[in-house]
DNA sequence: CCGTAAGCGAGACGGTACGTCCGGTCTTTAG
DNA sequence: CTAAAGACCGGACGTACCGTCTCGCTTACGG
């Protein structure tokens, strides 16, 4: 026996839910997160707010959604390994403070990470959708790096990654110092030298 | 000449003043940021809008202020200096991870930290008025310990920080994992490891 | 060749079309006419809108159906007859004060008339479906009655029922007065006074 | 000790006021009662929303003020007084059929009967502020009358008026039959006869 | 020491957005 | 092909706050 108060997700309309995430997204980035409302998003995407509420229940659960869309088709998502552990790591942080100076991806992120900060829930579901996937990504090559002796083989991969990336993290979203490649790599020597063998 | 749009600070109500940071802060703890309006802390301060709006450019400035004045008294904070900088260091995280367990702090500084990521003229503020000062208090220690060639003599100090603390405040922002002494003691080993002479 | 758009009549769902008039009457008098949606009417009678929408125009309709309903048997109406003319008036006209007294009719019958006053298809409908036959079965009586010289012979029997009935129809809607017996028997003798031969 | 609920009509902004009131009647003529929303009225008056909802309970209740507002100078209303009774009478009838024949009228009268209907309060006030004058100045007309010996000197004024108007009344109300002169006319002859001396 | 200009509480104002309800249409599934 | 179920777009509802704007009223200078 289902809710009858529960919209039932076969008759949902695939058309009306692309529409929203869409309209969410390019919002976000015009506006900024604090100046986009659910009546915006509506009128945009051509929608009612009823469509809106039926199936989401907070403004940040669709702005979240709009990002998953983003990120469905990267499932396999595989990290360089040449065999370099030091070089593959500055690769990939340097990639990621490239990401944070692009405007375009600004916005958005920092949209969700105050979204996640204020709401336990959304976190949870960050963490499950969007983080786990890359972590595990990421320390799948830690632990290959590990097997070929360049990192310690009793390291705990999760605090290596918070060790590598919460200083970058926590720069950007505090605007507490340059993002710059040097600062990247200096993190992965840093990080190497704490879990060397 | 002065601008007669601009408010006469000599003649402002310290009364009023006390009166709304308090309120801010206690609202903030009963209803979290996002449902502390403008009005609400007016009514419980027992004080007109317009004096709020007098003073204070937004929500989050008022917010901000009311942390402000309560870090005011500690100027000249100091760390402990045991000549052990490890047991040092994993007493000041351990206390740490204290306050973050603390709901009646929890609640405030997570509304502190978002209003920051999301208005950068706050952050500069934050940086400068909240962050400095405990930096350089903890730099000090550092700097210690250096001397003491528990550190090594080149080391980066505000990057010896960010590796203490960040993995530490994300894991708390994100609520991406458990905050135990054990977490903060893992941080202090591992960072003193990246630093060693 | 039948138009598709329209539904055919003879496919007609009875079991539907009763539920849909009884729960309008049920609603009605529960809520008062202004708070009765067509969404609620569905509800009640177990029907999708679609299928409201498929036979009735309007709210209004569907309530003025639902009385059409009630008087349907009533088709051979019959005033009493006992030659006096002023008694038999006197009680059908103290009925009609019993019957606007009475909660259970009162709702329903003020909404019909809310509905006839606004909409002047529906008022059409309303004389030719409900006013009329009660009408003319009240003309039938007077029209006896001004045979046997109760009544002046030339007297406009439409004039008449107004002079009779509008007086204590009109208190009823505003509330303007009480509607007591006393009421009904003075506008009998008023009205025959009028039109004394 | 006042109720802090409520809202103070000191400061009641005159102009705000007005631009409803002239709002709601301009709107109700162009587009009827039902198509008349409070959304409208305020946008009409640019004015907000709340400041309807803080001074009226409904839309009815504003529609009605603004009728207030119209006949608010008419204090002092007389009917002519010729010393023939029926003359005068017919005079007047005949205005009032006018009035119900000018479109201009008709739409918003219509639509403040609807609400009366509807809504006891809103009749209670309507008799008080609308119709008491109106119908005093009819009565002091056919006290006169009574005197000059034109009327039964034992003539309950009440029925009478609503002997002379309800008909007309109810005839413009359900549109049951033409409003002309002539039974303008016909009415006072038969009200005069059945309240003859 | 007294007028006057400021800050103050209160709260009305024009607005924007909220989250809900319902109108009327359209689509899917069952019978 | 009807009917139930109910999602859809649209738009009004009544509420909460926004930031601005008077109101009187204290209160503290400055002539």
């Amino acid at each position: 026996m289902t809710d009858p108060r529960k919209p039932n997700p076969a008759r949902r309309s695939e058309r009306s839910r692309r529409a929203i995430l869409d309209a969410a997204r390019e919002l976000i980035s015009e506006l900024g997160y604090a100046k986009v409302s659910i009546e915006s998003i509506a009128a945009r995407a051509g929608v009612g707010k009823q469509t809106i509420y039926r199936w989401w229940p907070s403004k940040g659960a669709v702005i979240f959604d709009s990002f998953l869309a983003l990120s469905e088709g990267e499932e396999g998502m595989r990290l360089p390994d040449t065999g370099d552990l030091e070089a593959d790591l500055k690769t990939v942080m340097r990639a990621t403070v490239a990401e944070f100076a692009d405007p375009a991806f600004e916005a958005p992120i920092r949209a969700l990470n105050m979204e996640i900060i204020g709401d336990p829930d959304l976190a949870a579901l960050y963490r499950d959708k969007l983080a786990r996937p890359v972590d595990e990504a990421k320390k799948a090559r830690l632990r290959s790096g590990q097997q070929a002796g360049q990192l310690a083989a009793d390291a705990d991969l999760d605090l290596v990654l918070e060790v590598l990336y919460a200083p970058l993290h926590q720069r950007w979203l505090h605007r507490s110092g340059p993002l710059t490649q040097e600062y990247a790599d200096a993190l992965v020597e840093t990080t190497l030298r704490a879990f060397s063998p």
